[in-house]
DNA sequence: GTCTATACGCCGATAGAC
DNA sequence: GTCTATCGGCGTATAGAC
């Protein structure tokens, strides 16, 4: 039993990553079941052998962005540098498995899905607590919106075949930014 | 003729006033003819009178945005307090029509919709432009995405049914950080 | 100018074969 | 487990009456 009880299907986890690719690529609105069912190489069906219906495709989506989160939380509590530098910094679009995720369910929250919107809300508070412990309460929103503001202007930008925009030069002026607000 | 020429039918400016209302209150997905139709007290043939399709809406409620953006660009370019605080403090959500359109239009860009994108990258740049000119080169982008962050979050928290939040504090640490970032 | 009626396609979901 | 076939519903758009 041991090594196959913990082992998700593998299509389980293709279809998920068909999904989350086709939320960042092209929207919402255009990742239907048969889209993502093509992407990830199944019929539809096949699917919704996996995942039920679309809420259920959703969800699971969401507990792979919390499980994403958790770890970096702790990686940004630990950080060397600070929390807030290593917030800025990983608030540029680099590719990684958890800005992926989190683009995709921002394109869910923007569409306005409930259960998304509460599960934002819970990591921004999670953000803004290792955030204030490093820089103080009182500059801790600033950091915090600046992150975010990189982050959205960074999705806007990777909208329908773009590619990730160049937006390096942004973290260091930012980064300068959070060093006045610590002094 | 004077007087005649220039006024726009009051039906179309109805519908679109409903279109935008329920892009920000039930977002993109349920934005649809019929209830646009429904909440400008207008049949869905009437509607389509004034718009052929709803690429044309859209298109509408662009031209609005942009119209209502550069009017706030002039004030911001003049305004006594600097343009970075009057940037941040007209980043809060206060229901002025230019946040209406604004936030009724990030529905539509987060939906990947490209004509959207290509205006938001516009006001982006003449936002920034101005900002450069208050607080230095180097600070304007940090300035530019605190903002954002701010409008961001105020947009997630509008969501389904939601009423505008109160985050006039956050403002208040904004401004300091401005301040900071000034010195 | 505004309405009703209707065509057409796509999306989500179910039933059942293999 | 994965497939095909199919249904009901809804969203956009057109035709044409008033």
């Amino acid at each position: 039993m041991i090594g196959t009880m913990a082992r998700k299907p593998v299509a389980r986890e293709a279809v998920l990553d068909a999904f989350e690719s086709l939320l960042i690529e092209v929207g919402e609105r255009a990742a239907t079941l048969d889209a993502v069912a093509r992407r990830a190489g199944v019929s539809k069906g096949g699917l919704l052998y996996h995942f039920p219906n679309k809420e259920a495709m959703i969800s699971a989506l969401l507990e792979r962005m919390d499980v994403l989160v958790a770890a970096d939380l702790a990686v940004m509590a630990n950080a060397p540098e600070g929390a807030a530098v290593h917030f800025i910094r990983s608030s540029l679009w680099a590719g990684t498995p958890l800005d992926r995720v989190f683009v995709a369910a921002t394109r869910l929250a923007e569409v306005a899905h409930a259960e998304t919107l509460h599960r934002f809300a819970a990591v921004q508070s999670g953000w803004l607590e290792l955030l204030a412990a490093d820089v103080g309460a009182a500059m801790a929103k600033a950091v915090l919106y600046m992150g975010d503001g990189l982050y959205f202007n960074a999705m806007l930008a990777s909208g329908p075949g773009a590619s990730p925009p160049g937006m390096s030069a942004d973290v260091d002026s930012l980064l300068a930014a959070v060093e006045r607000l610590r002094g």
